[in-house]
DNA sequence: CAATTTCAATAACGTATGTTATTCACTCTC
DNA sequence: GAGAGTGAATAACATACGTTATTGAAATTG
């Protein structure tokens, strides 16, 4: 099952219909990217949503001296929103990480949707609101919480979002990011990432390795993050736009 | 012209129907709130969209011992995401700052407009959209500007923001957030907040007293805080979901 | 209109994190 | 399989920002 299917699943239950149709989706228009390269550029005016189908990329964004903020990262199964049908612009780009696999979803896509499949659509706008939930946490992050405590944060939660489209094994998954893009998203310099790092080593709490991360005990390393994944809303919805109360 | 007709309108062409029906929206089941108050918190499930009059509000999240980040700002015109229909329960809160009044906007109302009203679907779309990007923003505020940038940056943001609402009068406008609030909005220390507005007044930037601020030379002041206004996407729109093209 | 509370200003001092630089291990490439 | 490049580790040092505390003015309250 791919990776956008079994984590929508986590919410909204799907027919067959629904998964036969979003997995056919996701494997036509498929575009390949090498690893750090862009896919969207600031200021570029995509015609499609972008669905990332295999790899890992991010959105950032720049400032005019080269200072660079990582705003967020998908994992495969995440898709960048639905800016492209409504907003002038891009306002921020997107890069690969690792190599990338991305899928083209036209406007088409969504205009069948809308007609045929609500539970899908039920499902992209929790995603949606997910993705927002998300983004205040980084603000949250950023804003608060000490190196350490911001580290561990951003760990928990890419582990979370791996485990919820299948991407770990048991205590371990890939993690190909760098030391330097940790830096970038966590607003701390590379050095002061290194020295995190081993902290959280030291402590236990993390095995960081080649580009594989373990996690021996999750429920520590959430509590040294103070990380509560309330705002990953992961359980499957009490109510939906459709039902009856 | 109410605030949110007012935005909406930059970038959405509304019929006069759709602008009563807005007006009308925006004037029934108000509630009314003091400063410093919560309207939602954390963990509940409010029954409607709030979408806020009058006065100032912020969301706001915080962690378990006392540190608070305001994640973002609520002026006149603008609403809370549609997060109520879909989501479990709120991951953050919403208080007021000062005297507000907030009209609860029904399912009913979301429904009539999807049946009825494109234009304003539309233009909420864009609002939630542009919601999405200050929130990427203010990421990259808080990690990567020095406290100087970023206070700046979040000044002339809110002073664009309330402009687009009609909030303004010339260079001045109504500015109701305390140092304290600064702070939780900005990351940094209540101390520190007010070094660096005395930075921004001396080198004439701004004049921030009692309640007003006064932005003497805006362009300055986005200089001053590499403030690039494209992330607000304040154009009409080019192309929108039911345009031919 | 006194009593309180809130907000802003300022000072002295502490520290978490940034900067610059060097070295070492890998991996990729020709 | 030497050479080049990238990523990680470490050290020495610098600083932007945080903390705690005090004071005064202004707003709020009984």
């Amino acid at each position: 099952m791919s990776p956008l299917v079994r984590k929508l699943e986590q919410f909204v239950r799907l027919s067959s219909t629904d998964r036969a149709y979003l997995t056919r989706a996701a494997s036509e228009r498929l575009r390949k990217f090498g690893p750090r390269v862009d896919i969207v550029r600031e200021g570029e005016r995509p015609k499609d949503v972008q669905l990332v189908v295999a790899g890992w990329a991010c959105r950032y964004k720049q400032l005019e001296d080269g200072r660079r903020q990582v705003v967020s990262i998908f994992l495969p199964g995440d898709s960048c929103d639905l800016n492209v049908f409504i907003l002038r612009e891009m306002d921020h780009s997107i890069g690969s990480i690792t190599d990338v696999t991305v899928a083209d979803l036209s406007r088409e896509f969504f205009e069948e949707i809308s007609a045929g499949y609500p539970r899908i659509v039920t499902a992209l706008w929790w995603e949606s609101l997910v993705d927002a939930a998300i983004q205040r946490e980084w603000t949250l992050n950023l804003g608060q919480r000490t190196a350490l405590e911001r580290m561990a944060h951003l760990l928990c939660e890419l582990f979370f979002r791996l485990r919820l489209a299948g991407l770990t094994n048991g205590e371990s998954c890939d993690f190909p990011l760098t030391q330097a893009d940790l830096a970038d998203a966590s607003g701390l310099s590379k050095v002061h990432v290194n020295r995190t790092l081993q902290e959280l080593r030291s402590a236990n709490l993390i095995v960081l390795k080649g580009k594989t991360l373990v996690v021996p005990d999750l429920r520590r390393l959430m509590d040294a993050g103070l990380f509560n994944s309330n705002y990953l809303h992961m359980e499957r919805e009490g109510r939906q736009l459709d039902a009856t109360e």
